[in-house]
DNA sequence: TATGAATGAGGATTCATTCAT
DNA sequence: TATGAATGAATCCTCATTCAT
């Protein structure tokens, strides 16, 4: 107890120490989970690939539950930073720019990590980290929805709730299905063709 | 003949008892997915819930997979069914009529068991039965591909490929999405409701 | 009770069959115990091999190790039906050319089935039928010790049992290391040297 | 250095913990080999009698197959210690103390331990670890060969080769009948004699 | 706080054998 | 007597987690 303030910088160099065995026990789990799926990323696989012992991965996560859950917090940060920043101006702009700006920014979220994505979509359901999901979805969802409602005057629809509903979950299933089950016969300028298309959707059903 | 009534009930029997416990065990792995998930569903506990003993859910499938799998082909049968009925005489009918109709059939579908096909979709990728998932995907694929050539004169759009990728995405999410995540919220009202969007979300989009 | 006279020849059809139904399962053991060891060697996979119902299996023999033993038995039948014929003159003969017979008689027994004699060799110890073993191996030496009795003038050792210990495992140890472990460098030039060699050993053993 | 005193002592204990558990293991299955049997030799079985769980055994050899082939490494270690201590000064004997002395030498190694030989020898090849018996055979082949080559002028017999397997061959087979097979006829006084019934064997044969 | 040895419940699968038909 | 469906004990092995050092 009296070393605490004698060993400030020390205890810097220990919590950067922490900070990087967080970092790397992450890491590690989100490369496994990428390379072999969630039933192969044992946590002791997790501890040796990320140097790591067991013991000391038990120390910073109470269960494997916890390490994947950190995974996709870690990876829906990285998301929401770009679909913040890159939906930043997007208040201001005429419904068909919006749309076609919105799907764009799906497309790029998706595009961040698509392999780690799948993973996290097909096999997460398990981690009853449905939650983070759910929040994840519904600040995509409020952003919309702000922008709908400011934008009322071009809409030819009432029930923004609904309305909301209907052209997030399409721009998330395209986007999701295009990059993931496509991606192979997804060139630039098909990406290019199927965001003009989706945009098109979702703008000519807002119109009314 | 006179021996054939002899042995024919004999071999009837025979099969009638194999069909039951194969019929059990599909059965018991359809509800212990549901129930608690992929992970939970143990073969020795399939075989409990089943009342068929370990032994003979292994004469039967050769692995936890297989079991799976037969779920998986058995509800895909059952959706076929519908959607095939549903849409026999969909090709006759101006497009808004029909869209209403594909959406509506897609709602049905996923209504027949809703929890079950949740999970199918969430959890099962692993189970390498895609190819039974594609196969379906396909068939649902096709069938919606058909119609647009056959309404060609009605469509403002020229690339039917990529529009029918479009649009069976679409509805898919969208009643899935509802069906699953929404259900409480869906009285049959907005059910209603929601397929009228959906019908027209993708007639308008059809139309260009 | 009344029937068996009257159905003599189907009776005996019945035996035959019955027989048949034996020798099937024998040899559908022995082609499998060569094929895939002991161990793959399940009852099942048996009577599958021999087109004979699992059940009937159990109604010829009444567990797996009753098989095995019936396939010893029959290999060591065979081996001693070569052995006893071959022996027939061998009293007559001078030692020389006693030892040089008794010689290739083991190997000529060995290369019966030397695949299976392998497997019997290696892997049945475990079935406790040691006993049809030693009742083989002690018959062969009994063979062995007569001859020595019967040609006492040419030998320069006494005891009479030690002697027939020594030579009776040279020769099986010799010809049983040829056959199996070195088949592929035993020409028959090399096994006719062979032969000569081991000859050469017991007879100058013998003569003391 | 002050801190080593602190450490070392733990890894040493450490090791120590490690070793004995292997130890343990190894020991346990070599008891249950001779005990029972390759076949009942489980790896549940011997955690159980070895006092280490199941994870542990799991954690040090990966499957049954390497515990099996540890027991065979070690015995074989000790066997091959006595045989090259025993056998330094062979070199330098005449023909008649030198067999003599590699049929002692053998007859000792049979008796370290009798029974795990026995079901090494008898049960082992599956274990895929032929390759060692092969390995150790070799050895024993090469240490007899050797010596002939230094005694050719004692010898009556031009293949060395040949010979070094006839004879090599035969003292292991007569030792090992002996010690096995008629453990209990073999008072210390039959033993002596038989060693000298198997070197005379060998010695007459290589005078030629 | 770090380490990694140890744990053991639990899971997939096999196979000798029984027994109803 | 033949059949083959059914049985379940037993086997090998994994992995999340704990705990002594």
């Amino acid at each position: 107890m009296a070393r605490k303030p004698l060993t400030r910088p020390r205890k810097i160099a220990t919590q950067e120490r922490s900070r990087a065995t967080v970092d790397n026990l992450i890491e590690a789990t989100a490369r496994i989970l990428v390379k072999d799926g969630f039933d192969k990323a044992s946590t002791n696989r997790i501890a040796e690939v990320s140097g790591v012992s067991i013991g000391s991965l038990y120390q910073y996560f109470p269960s494997k539950e916890a390490l994947v859950a950190a995974v996709i917090e870690r990876h829906q940060q990285q998301i929401m930073q770009t679909v913040r920043s890159e939906l930043a101006q997007v208040s201001t702009q005429a419904l068909d720019q919006a749309m076609r700006r919105f799907v764009a920014v799906a497309v790029e979220a998706h595009r961040l990590d698509p392999r780690l994505h799948r993973v996290l979509a097909e096999q997460i359901p398990r981690v009853g980290k449905l939650e983070k999901l759910q929040t994840f979805s519904r600040e995509n969802f409020s952003l919309f929805r702000t922008y709908l409602e400011g934008a009322r005057d071009e809409l030819g629809v009432d029930d923004l709730e609904l309305a909301s509903f209907v052209c997030v979950t399409t721009i998330e299933a395209l986007t999701h299905n295009a990059v993931l089950h496509h991606a192979k016969e997804l060139t630039d300028d098909r990406m290019e063709a199927l965001i003009d298309e989706a945009a098109r959707l979702v703008t000519g059903y807002l119109k009314g």
